[in-house]
DNA sequence: CTGAAAGCGCTTACAG
DNA sequence: CTGAAAGCGCTTACAG
């Protein structure tokens, strides 16, 4: 391993000033065609690289985005980084990950130690609620899916996402749902429940009543299983006839709880998720969802992030319901069609 | 945001020169503590953070590690991630991660990214075999649960634990197995084969026959579920009784094609994965499968990495089985008993 | 034990 | 358009 070559040792094997390598390296400023090809003729002769850590120091600013996700073992969370890391690539940017455990003081202690390393700017998915906090960072920063104290957002409009849902279970006949909630101390967890919510709200309005419970839980498989275990052990006159949940995950605890006490999902019980993670479309049955547009979001966020300046208003992208199996007409209305016969 | 400070700063806020700030910060050499304790002073009343870059300029060298994983998304590297990040901030270090998607060019290039930035060391889960590379690095680079060129590896005992995946199909008394093995050109895969084939291979010579039948295809569910599919197409006879997958997502994959033509697991067919994600726990049934032990891995690779001298020999650690619902007698063994009633 | 000074590898006004 | 020089914020021999 001999030394690397620096900027002076191309400035000497092509007979120029440092200044001279350092400008056909920027591209930016205009240099004599002869010179600039001596230069990238040493370049390559010498196998050049140029020394980041040294242009960090100078111009105070580096290609590494830094992303703080809650928990990278979480599917969506991981679809998601791999969208961001996709789309910092594409904008020549490198990917520094930190998970913050769901824990508010981690978080912070990550987005320090981004800072120190003088990242060109920070995304990070909020482990929970963090309101008022708004420091002045000397690089711009973006919540994305889950707001970071009071930095702009890009998410999916989860209201009107989940409003998609309560559409399609309400179509379905549906009149007795439970909704599982995410927790109320996430915006997104709340997002999604005032969406679902007011949307049946105003079918009671202008329709059929509906029968809706609301049960909250964390974001997890646990939770939704747990929850709609208990759900599931009543009387059938008290049970649901369709569950919604606030995640995928929590969809398919669900899913395992209705398999285990033996109710026949469709037939006897729709359930919903919420994500579309890779699993949502492994699970039996295949589960009815809202597909949040993970690399969409990521490219957004990583845009508003480089654009000068940096964006400061929040963004909505869509979500759209993905029908699959583990939803289906309300076992009510069989029943009395079959009584008709 | 006025502009940090610096250990200039310092340096005259305490009345003592720049190299005394340094000392002090890094606590190795001896510092008179009247002096120590004014540049601590000095340090909490500026708010003094010290430049991670600069440092890394001077001293060639950062506290960030970097790893690459093949896909972020796949369940198994998602966890391996979370643990190495555990690991090393253990270790007071940052990571740096990148995803090759299995394509060894994109690995190279992260690999030369992570050596740009000069991280304190690489882990790479090799995205397939790239025989024969083994430059010379100035960092140390470790291979974990797939060997990256000729890097010291870190891994679990595949062979081992396949052929305790054999043991258990064997003593249910299954004597016709399929054997869905992971890519060839994977060494994770081929040991994992090597491990189950030689075991029943012995299990033929010193008990009964076993009609051993192995497919390959990739470590996914798609895989999984496309070869078992076509396997329980064929008449009950040709089929076999157990399918051993060399990955959890491959055997879920098969659990799903089970299901799918209502052949039921595990009265009529066994299923063992290999990784043990979190998801195995939460199929129907419950996977049976091998345990990685994934804290373990990532504490050793970063042990190696960060030793002085860094490690050079491969460590393996052995897997465990985890015994749950998918695995059951062989169906053959029940059919006689009820003959012989 | 401490200070003054050099230098890590770049970039960027400043002259010319 | 190009070169000489300063300087980013540290660390670390080198004297004393």
């Amino acid at each position: 391993m001999s030394k690397m070559p620096t900027v002076k040792d191309v400035a000497e094997y092509a007979g120029v000033s440092v200044g001279t390598v350092s400008r056909v390296l920027s591209g930016e400023t205009a240099v004599k065609p002869i010179l600039r090809e001596k230069v990238n003729g040493a370049i390559s002769a010498l196998g050049y690289r140029p020394n980041v850590t040294a242009r960090a120091l100078r111009t105070n600013r580096t290609n590494v985005i830094g992303l703080i996700v809650p928990d990278i073992t979480n599917p969506f969370f991981a679809q998601l980084a791999a969208s961001v890391e996709r789309a910092s690539l594409e904008c020549g940017h490198s990917l520094m990950l930190a998970s913050s455990h769901d824990d508010r003081e981690a978080e912070q202690s990550h987005v320090m130690a981004f800072l120190d390393r003088s990242v060109r700017g920070i995304i990070v998915v909020a482990s929970s609620d963090s309101p008022g906090l708004h420091f002045e960072a000397p690089v711009p920063i973006i919540s994305l899916d889950r707001r970071f104290g009071a930095f702009p957002l890009v998410s999916t409009n989860h209201a009107q996402a989940a409003a998609l849902i309560a559409d399609h279970l309400y179509g379905l006949g549906h009149r007795r749902i439970t909704y599982i909630a995410g927790p109320a101390n996430t915006e997104a967890g709340r997002m999604r429940q005032e969406g679902f919510v007011s949307k049946i709200a105003r079918f009671g309005k202008i329709g059929e009543p509906v029968e809706l419970e609301i049960v909250h839980g964390k974001f997890d498989y646990d939770s939704g299983e747990r929850i709609a275990r208990e759900l599931l052990s009543r009387p059938t006159l008290g049970r649901p006839t369709a569950i919604a949940a606030a995640s995928d995950q929590q969809a398919i605890g669900a899913l395992r709880a209705a398999r285990d006490l033996k109710i026949d999902v469709p037939r006897k019980l729709s359930v919903t998720g919420f994500d579309d993670i890779s699993l949502a479309n492994l699970v039996v049955p295949r589960l009815t969802t809202i597909r949040q547009p993970a690399d969409m979001l990521a490219r957004r966020a990583v845009g508003l992030l480089l654009d000068e300046p940096p964006g400061s208003g929040d963004e909505m992208v869509d979500g759209s319901l993905i029908v699959r199996g583990s939803s289906g007409p309300c076992p009510q209305l069989k029943t009395v069609v079959s009584h008709t016969n």
